[in-house]
This record gives C-alpha cells, structure tokens and sequence, in this order.
DNA sequence: ATGCACCCTGAAGCCACTATAGGGTCAAGC
DNA sequence: GCTTGACCCTATAGTGGCTTCAGGGTGCAT
C-alpha cells in the first residue's frame, strides 16, 4: 500500500501522514526502491486509530497516550476512562462558553435595526462606555 | 499611561498589547524619555473593543474589519450585521459539532466497565473493526 | 549601591496541520 | 524512446493568536 492508499482509505492528507510519521505516532514504513513508502494492514490500524481519537477531539498527545495504554492488553482501563472523562468535560466547557456568546450574539443582532453606524447597536455594544 | 496600567484595566496580558501594536490593531503610543509607551483614553477604548469583539469570537481580521467600519459613522451598518450574523452561524455550527461529539463521548463512557484494556469498549471503539 | 517591579526588543515556541518549492518515479500512450 | 500526468520525495515556511524566552534597560525605595 502506498501513501495514496493509506490516505484514501484512511481520509487523512498525504502530508499528515508524513507529519504523524515525523511526530513518532506511526513508525516509519519500509521503502521502495523509488524511495517509496509501503505501508500494511498495522499501519492503517493505527492510522484508523489515530483518526478516530482526533474526530473525537483529543490532542496529539492524549492520542499518544491512548495508543501506549491500548498496547498494554492486561491493565486497568481506568487510565483510558479518565482521559475520555477529561476529554467529555472539555467538550461541555466549550459548548457553553459557546452557547454563551450565541446568545450574546443572538441578542446584537435582534437590536440591530439596520440604520448607520452611529447608531449601531452592535458597534455601540462594543465600544466601551 | 504605561503598558501595565492598560494591562490591568483590560484585563489584557502586556505582551498581548504589543502584538497588537506590532499587527497594526493599535496604533504606536508616544514614549517616555525612559522609552516606556504612554497610552491615553483613546487607545484604552480601543483595546476595550478589540478585547470585546475577541471575546464575541471574532477572528483578528473580523475585528480589523469592524475597527474600521465603526469609524464610517454615516456607513450603513449592515456590513457590521452581516459579520455578526456570519460569526453567529460560525458559532452555531460549531456547538452542533460539539454536540455530537459530547454524545459520541458520553456513549463510549457509559458502556466502559472498568475491566482491563483487553475487553475495554473506548479502545475498542476507536480501534479498527 | 542594591533590590525590585516594571519596561524594552527580537526571536522562537505552541498546536495540528497546510502549503510551497523543487525535485524524483513510474506506467501508459504516441 | 519520449512525453505526459499522476503520484511520490524532502525540507522549509506559514497559519492564528498569542506566549515564552533571552538579554537587557528604567525608576523608585531602602
């Protein structure tokens, strides 16, 4: 499997796969007499993984985290548990403060009632005073 | 003025303040014969409403945008509208995001049993299959 | 004279990629 | 055998919005 394939397959750019493989999340696949690179079945796994962990919002390194602890077969998944915890906690602070500025927003945009900028109630909620 | 006293009253970090000037959003302050940057009520209310338009999530390039419009006082407002508006969407689509993943999240953590990693369903789920 | 809080500049670092420059490889078609 | 085009390679710089660091200078009190 080539480069290409693996990011087909995988929905990841070239170019990140070369930056994972740069950062030490993938090892570095063997070689073709071109200089190419030939990857097999582990590498899409772990690519796969790799991918999935990020849509589900952990950073690089809680992804690095997440690889060790799914090597160590026999241990506590409590580890695994708590960095999902962390990463659920994470997404519910953001939603808030999100939905906090939506409402901000929301409300701007209501009192906006499309004149000049003088009398711009957006401007005007900005401006300090 | 100096740097520190604009700091505190922004609640903004001194080093910020001087990216600012340096990115332009800030025009350079006068200097003391010890080369500190004196700043008036002017630059306070302008840095009042960059914080507060950075606050509101808009991105740098938004705020120079609404900087220079709120100078415009006779300029219809709806070029200030459509931006808020855009930010609006921005953020609304980025608390669906969120939203998914908190499910994605909370899912994976409510079938975790606390055994060991072998059999452990977050692992398991973010693992190729 | 010494300490300390504050200020200065310029450059590098952060995250997770993305883009760009400048090239090499390989199979197909003429 | 030569070209075309899709693919691959490396190394480096850029993105946004700051933050941190190295290495110094200022100003006031003790």
């Amino acid at each position: 499997m080539k480069i290409g394939d693996l990011s087909r397959l995988t929905g990841t750019r070239v170019e990140t796969i070369r930056f994972y493989e740069k950062e030490g999340l993938i090892p570095a696949p063997s070689r073709t007499g071109g200089n190419y690179r030939v990857y097999d079945q582990a590498h899409l796994n772990r690519l796969s993984f790799i991918r999935r962990s990020r849509d589900l919002g952990f950073t690089l390194d809680q992804v690095r985290a997440l690889l060790d602890l799914s090597d160590d077969r026999l241990r506590s998944c409590g580890a695994v548990d708590e960095l999902a915890r962390e990463q659920l906690r994470s997404v519910e602070r953001k939603i808030e403060d999100l939905q906090a500025l939506q409402r901000e927003l929301a409300s701007l945009l209501n009192q906006c009632s499309q004149g000049t900028i003088a009398e711009c109630r957006i401007i005007e909620a900005l401006a300090p005073g």
